[in-house]
DNA sequence: TGTTTCATGTAAGACGTTACATGATTGG
DNA sequence: CCAATCATGTAACGTCTTACATGAAACA
């Protein structure tokens, strides 16, 4: 139950409607935690009939902004202190990786050449926020941004040299 | 739909019964591709009913050996030949992290020195992997396996740093 | 006045998880 | 004979995707 938790966080500090909230999704929490539209109108339906948001205004195009309640913060903090059960790690790429030998050589090189080109193409798309975003303002990117950030590039750049590495390895 | 072709590509050089094929699921998949046993049950049904596999024979208690057929064969081949569509990568870990600050300090260094921890134990366990198998055998770890095993221990070992260097950067 | 942006909702279907349910065979 | 392993199946429920549907307000 990620995205309920994650629409509680993006509540902490601001009013929203489901159409705010969306946007938000779509910069600051797309590479970590993807949604839908229908999913997040749906969620918030359901957050606000457990009374963990209420709608605290109504404004123009029968918009709705959603607070956090006192239980919606109280649920977030719990989710929070709690130890986080492992997930598992489903890869479409990797498993793809297994299955190769089907594939002629060439076949095989191309794929991880591609994957490589990703990997950088990510990469570098991360490096552009890195340099583009104010870290000091409040926007949503704050220190803890920085750190998932980080993350998303040394996985980027990991992946990258991993399918080169795996490109090198199939050619001997 | 990559679980039915990790049944089908499982299924390329072997025959073998939905109970066969969880505990190659258990084995050699786990860490890629996991699946739950009333999913490969349900799947084999499906691919069956398709053409895409056939029972080629029934053995003791009830037991039903699939075999890959002509179209499932090709089928498998013209997955590995697309280009992979960029799949959306989720994270709770790096969700939370986005919400880090709503903990207090000691709470938010524990919880990346654990997930350092975490990441640490997971590569541990993928080493033994490496040094225990047989990559000569035509087990289910082949070269390819290889691959792959690699990526994991090059993300966990990342993972690891990326959590030592987090732990860092908040103690500042 | 017409296009863009804002704004919300529903429905169908695929995929995944957990739990329940059943029974045959093998080996000690 | 009893326990472990082999072996399959179903049902309920939650999550996510895609597509459909509708309309108000802003702006040019």
């Amino acid at each position: 139950m990620s995205l309920r938790h994650a629409l509680l966080g993006l509540l902490v500090d601001r009013t929203a409607s489901g159409y705010d909230l969306l946007k938000l999704f779509d910069t600051s929490l797309a590479h970590v935690w993807p949604a839908s539209q229908s999913q997040v109108y749906g969620e918030l339906t359901k957050l606000a009939e457990t009374g963990l948001v209420t709608v605290a205004a109504e404004g123009p195009r029968g918009r709705k902004d959603y607070a956090l309640t006192e239980a919606g913060m109280a649920e977030l903090r719990r989710w929070l202190g709690e130890v986080p059960a492992e997930q598992p790690a489903r890869s479409e790429v990797q498993l793809r990786v297994f299955f190769l030998d089907l594939l002629t050589p060439q076949q095989r090189l191309a794929f991880l050449d591609q994957q490589a080109e990703r990997a950088a193409a990510h990469h570098a798309e991360l490096r552009q926020v890195l340099e583009s975003e104010d870290w000091t303002e409040a926007g949503m990117l704050t220190s803890n941004g920085r750190l998932s950030l980080e993350f998303g590039l040394r996985f980027t750049a990991m992946s990258e040299e991993w399918a080169r590495w795996a490109a090198k390895q199939i050619t001997d």
